[in-house]
DNA sequence: CACCTAACTCTGCAAAACAGAGTAACATTC
DNA sequence: GAATGTTACTCTGTTTTGCAGAGTTAGGTG
């Protein structure tokens, strides 16, 4: 049997990979993030905090009437989570091998 | 855009998807999966605990020579495991859409 | 201006993950 | 067969993570 592939904590955590997977689309505003998620302010806060800290966030300060940041994902984060998607891949095929 | 699956957190953690796979898979002993998993004892017996408290595990005692137990899901772990590809599988197909 | 709400941020607590020391049972060596 | 080693766990304490809610600031609204 080929190797388990390893996951990457950064993505491998419930909220996380959610959240990822919205900023892989599209970048969000907190609120929408929020709502999306529906998870607290706090705890959206300390998740964008530690994608952040890892270097895999931008964020866009927009300032049309109320100003709000707007979140993506950095090409580093991009790529990881692409790696990270490789990873579930592979996962998969090893548990359900493709006939 | 679909709904984003939510992740069972029994199994989207670092060690225990790796070592549900692995159960999945075989049934193994506790040395086995410490090697394979390269983890401590410590780290190895608290996720197998918080799989069995959960119902997911199943474990049966072999006396041949040194007495030793031999892991493996149990039918609902199974089906839990299974859900739970499944939403990784939806995620996947989420963010990469297929051609 | 007074009040309201959106968009965060800060603090503290609870739960999870982890490491390493401890233990019991068998196997091995002399 | 006693001493020693090894396997297969288990227990305890520490660190890290996740989370909630209260606090803050800036802008919109009547």
């Amino acid at each position: 049997m080929a190797d388990l592939p390893k996951f990457d904590r950064m993505f491998h955590q419930a909220v996380r990979t959610r959240l990822a997977a919205l900023l892989y689309r599209e970048a969000s505003s907190f609120s929408d993030l929020k709502v999306t998620l529906a998870i607290t302010d706090g705890n959206l806060d300390a998740h964008l905090r530690k994608l952040s800290a890892a270097g895999y966030l931008q964020s866009e300060m927009v300032v049309e009437g109320r100003p709000r940041t707007v979140y993506s994902l950095s090409p580093s984060g991009i790529e990881a989570f692409d790696d990270y998607l490789d990873a579930l891949d592979e996962l998969l095929e090893l548990t359900r091998p493709a006939p």
